[in-house]
Order: structure tokens, then C-alpha cells, then sequence
RNA sequence: AGAGAGGUGGCAGAGUGGUCGAAUGCGACGGAUUCGAAAUCCGUUAUACCUGCAAGGGUAUCGGGGGUUCGAAUCCCCCCCUCUCUGCCA
């Protein structure tokens, strides 16, 4: 094909999406070059498929000699594509002069070759198609290889508790669970929700939607004074921006498609926001970026309702802050903690007691390479609720989006992304109404009082 | 949604079949001049892949895809996007 390394947004040519920065090297850990790039599938085997079998990648070995072999093979044959070109491109130069000399019959005898070399070029080409998109799938199917110092472990039952913050509320007897509460105040309403929407799709009334817009303003407030730009994006994206946060191709049943025009309702602000910079080779001094924005988030959740999912544990739509940062390879663990930190200071404000995991290899997501999830505890459920997940993706998704920097010398290099929320609404929400719930209302922390405008529900 | 115009390098903007990766201007970077700066002058200034220890060489990219041709930014077809006017509308 020609131009490998183009990528046709906007088609479904997305395809296409190339992994080619062999050079973005091992300047780092062991592990910091992410995944998606074939040199470190090349030059760290071992140490990729360590990797993989933490994250319980099944068929990891197959896989990695796969692309491997497909690797070769495509530069075998571009190279005889490129050197068949080459010759055909002199002919032509020739031909022209000849034309001109009024040289015809050796011209036409030179076309005979350009023909041969026609046939062997778009031969070339149409192989080299082939082999780039087979690659391309088996890379895709690659998950991120996780950090040194996630823990092992399969389930959410292994993750690695880091610290546990604050003091679990003793509730008076007869405390109530949040979707109680909020009949009682009448502050969020999922049968008109239902009416509506659907189910997952709560209104939010009076005190509630006051709340709500109180957490918002708060969270924003706070990132900005942390150093963060403030962004409102579009809460639709194109096909382009799904593949380049890497919603797509797996995840597309969690999101809310308009197949009309082939728009996708966001789950998440990380991916307006990252993809702000896809395409992007960002000027080193303008690191690292810190963007924050509220959206609200849409996700199908398909097939996941159940018992412990009552209430606001898991919505339809839900309203976020999310934080999102864009860091120079040598320094995203460090913006890492600095965004577990801002986020922990957010906890510590609302007065909820909370704690922080290190995610183990088999829960953490697809695209991450370390995640922490902060909890915060929920008194009446008598159980943790996730309110924020905060991860560092290395390279993993800036290969796909072609985010680069240039180095003092040398060839552009991947950057890192990172992100996290700061926070979610709806399971705070819970929190606060179940843990501060008195025999007359429900008594907020004293941050909220002013963003309220009143400091007590009821 | 209808009609028209247009998509070229960081930006602006030439370029209607070959010598065009692409004039020119601006910006940026390096140097000269200067006590320093402005101005001026000289030079450099895209991305990706293949090849090579390197120097270098090669290929591709002028919105995307396909076609015509020995040869395409330039001609043909399809798609996407932007702008203007009309319509509609928060």
C-alpha cells in the first residue's frame, strides 16, 4: 500500500492505524515502552510476555511470534516494493526525456518494463495491505503491559491495598441505604427517570440536582486551582477518537452509538479530552499538560445489572470531573501520584473515608499499565464503592493517537497519557447521603455548604 | 436539508500532466552584524516507513479511497470535511 503510517480518520479505513515508532526504545524501565509497538514485542520478548501472563493474556506466545513474523515479512516486502518503485520512477524520468527527444520507439521499449514492474509493485502492495491489517488486529488484541509494581493476582479480591484513609461512620440503628434516602428527601427520582429514559437514568430534584451541580462546580474549582485547564468538550465523538482512546474496536457495545451519523455518546470525558491531542507532536516545554472537564458519561453497561447495583452504584448516565494529563515518558509515574494526591485531597475535603488499591494484573483495565482505585466507604451498604480510577497508560494509547514530543535530538517520540476522575458523581453522592445521615436530615461537609446553598438536606 | 465555493507544508498562499516534497511570504531555529536589541543579510526549517554501524540512499504523503497514464497536487469517479447564501433552529 502506499504511504504506510497514514492514518485515514474518518473511514473505515481506520484500520490502518499504524504502530510504527520502532525506535521509541528502552530508554526507560524495562517496562515503561509500552505496548502496540512491535520493536518492544522485538527486543524485550521475555519481558512482554511477563507481562501478559500477569494480565492473564491467554495466548500470549502465539500471538507475540505471530506479529513478529508478520513484521518481517512486511519489510521484506516493502522493500521490494520500494526498490520496484524506485525503478519505475527512473523509467519514467527517461521516458519523458525520450518523449521529448521524439525518441518514441525507445520509449515505448522502456514501457515494457514499466508494465513488469507495474504488475510486481501493486502485487507488493496488495500483500503488504493484507499483512499490516493482520498485524494490526493481532496488536490490537494486546492489552498494555502492567508496571512493575502491580501486584499479581486475578481478581478484585488480589488487589493491594495501599492505605486506608479516615474514620468508618457508626450509623444510629435503623440507618437507611442511599436509594431510600433520596425517596424520603425526595431528591432523586428513578421512576420518572424511567418514565423518561429508562432504567439507570435518574432525575435529579430540588436539593438533589443542587448537590449535583454543587459536586461540579467544587471538583472544577479544585483542579484549576491544582494547575489543571479547564475544558468543556463535546460529549459526542467520531469513530476516530473511539480507536484512539481505545473504546474501539473491543468495547464498542459500551457505548451509546448514533449509527446515523456513526457518532458515539462519550463514556467518559478522557476521551474528548485525549483526543484533543491525537496527531499531535506537543513542544516539550508545554509539559506536562493537565486538562480537567465535567461531562456528563453514557454507558451501556450491557448485560451487568444485578443485585448489588441498586440505586446510584451503577447508572446509564452519571455525571463526572475528569482529570487528564499528558506527560513527558521520564515523568508520568511521578504526574501519576501527583493525580492520586489532588484526588485524595477531593476525599479529604468531603470528609468520606476512603481507601486506595493498587489494581492487580487481572483487573485492571485493557489500555493501563498501573491503576489505583480509590473506594470511599459506604456506612449503610456496609461496603466500598469506587468513586475514581486513575491510571497511567504509558505509551499504550499515545501509539495510537500518534501523540509525540521531539526530543532535544533525534526522532519523535511517544508521549504518555494519563487520567483519572476527580471524581464521579453518583456513588458520592451515596456516600454522603448514607454517612451523614441524621434523625433530621442528612448534614453535608462543610466544603459544600457555600457551592449548596444550604448545608443540610431536609 | 437545497444551491454554490473550496480543502496544498506551523500559518498564509502559488501551482491544471514530467525537472513539484512542492514557488513566495510570515513564523520558528542557527549564524553574521551589534555593547545588547530592533532592522538587515546568510542558512536551516514536515511526517512515516524500508535500507545502512553511520554518513547516506530509497519509497510514500498536496482531505480520504479508487481509476486513467510510462509519469498525477494537477485529469476522471466515490466518500468525508469546511465556508458562503437559502431553509430550519437553542
Amino acid at each position: 500500500m502506499a504511504g504506510a503510517g497514514q492514518i485515514a480518520a474518518n473511514s473505515p479505513g481506520l484500520l490502518h492505524l499504524q504502530n510504527h515508532y520502532s525506535t521509541f526504545a528502552v530508554f526507560h524501565s524495562a517496562f515503561s515502552a509500552a505496548m502496540l509497538q512491535v520493536s518492544v514485542l522485538r527486543e524485550q520478548t521475555e519481558a512482554v510476555l511477563a507481562g501478559l501472563a500477569k494480565k492473564h493474556y491467554k495466548t500470549a506466545e502465539a500471538d507475540v511470534q505471530a506479529i513478529l513474523a508478520l513484521d518481517l515479512r512486511r519489510k521484506e516486502l516493502q522493500t521490494s516494493h520500494d526498490q520496484a518503485q524506485a525503478e519505475a520512477n527512473k523509467l519514467a524520468r527517461q521516458i519523458g526525456d525520450l518523449m521529448k527527444a521524439g525518441s518514441k520507439a525507445e520509449a515505448d521499449t522502456l514501457k515494457l518494463r514499466t508494465a513488469e514492474l507495474k504488475q510486481q509493485t501493486k502485487a507488493h502492495a496488495e500483500e503488504l495491505v493484507d499483512v499490516e491489517k493482520e498485524q494490526q488486529q493481532l496488536l490490537y488484541k494486546l492489552p498494555n503491559l502492567p508496571h512493575s509494581s502491580v501486584p499479581q493476582g486475578r481478581s478484585a479480591d488480589d488487589n493491594e491495598v495501599v492505605r486506608e484513609v479516615g474514620n468508618k461512620p457508626t450509623l444510629a440503628a435503623g440507618a437507611k441505604p442511599h436509594w431510600e434516602l433520596i425517596e424520603q428527601y425526595d431528591i432523586i427520582d428513578f421512576a420518572l427517570g424511567n418514565k423518561i429514559a429508562g432504567a439507570g437514568f435518574p432525575v435529579y430534584k430540588g436539593q438533589g440536582a443542587r448537590l449535583q451541580r454543587a459536586l461540579i462546580n467544587f471538583f472544577l474549582d479544585e483542579a484549576r486551582q491544582a494547575g489543571y485547564v479547564e475544558i468543556q468538550p463535546p460529549v459526542l465523538v467520531n469513530e476516530a477518537s473511539g480507536y484512539g482512546t481505545g473504546q474501539l474496536p473491543d468495547k464498542e457495545g459500551q457505548m451509546y452509538h448514533d449509527a446515523q451519523d456513526n457518532l458515539y455518546l462519550i463514556p467518559t470525558a478522557e476521551v474528548p479530552i485525549t483526543n484533543l491531542y491525537r496527531d499531535e507532536i506537543v513542544a516539550l516545554e508545554a509539559l506536562p499538560i493537565r486538562n480537567a472537564g465535567y461531562t456528563p458519561c453514557f454507558r451501556r453497561e450491557a448485560g451487568s445489572w444485578g443485585a448489588h447495583v441498586r440505586g446510584l452504584n451503577r447508572l446509564h448516565q452519571f455525571d463526572k470531573v475528569e482529570i487528564v494529563q499528558i506527560a513527558h515518558p521520564d515523568h508520568s509515574y511521578a504526574q501519576l501520584e501527583e493525580m492520586l494526591s489532588h484526588i485524595e485531597g477531593l476525599l479529604q475535603k468531603l470528609e468520606l473515608p476512603y481507601r486506595v488499591l493498587r489494581l492487580c494484573g487481572g483487573d485492571m483495565g485493557f489500555t493501563s499499565a498501573l491503576t489505583y482505585d480509590l473506594e470511599v466507604w459506604s456506612a449503610a451498604q456496609q461496603r466500598w464503592l469506587e468513586v475514581s480510577s486513575c491510571s497511567n497508560f504509558e505509551s499504550y494509547q499515545a501509539n495510537r493517537l500518534k501523540l509525540r514530543y521531539r526530543p532535544e535530538n533525534g526522532k519523535t517520540q511517544l508521549l504518555h497519557t494519563l487520567n483519572g476522575s476527580a471524581l464521579a458523581l453518583p456513588r458520592i453522592v451515596a456516600a454522603l447521603l448514607e454517612n451523614n445521615q441524621q434523625a433530621d436530615g442528612i448534614a453535608l461537609p462543610a466544603v459544600l455548604h457555600s457551592y449548596c446553598g444550604f448545608s443540610k438536606i431536609g
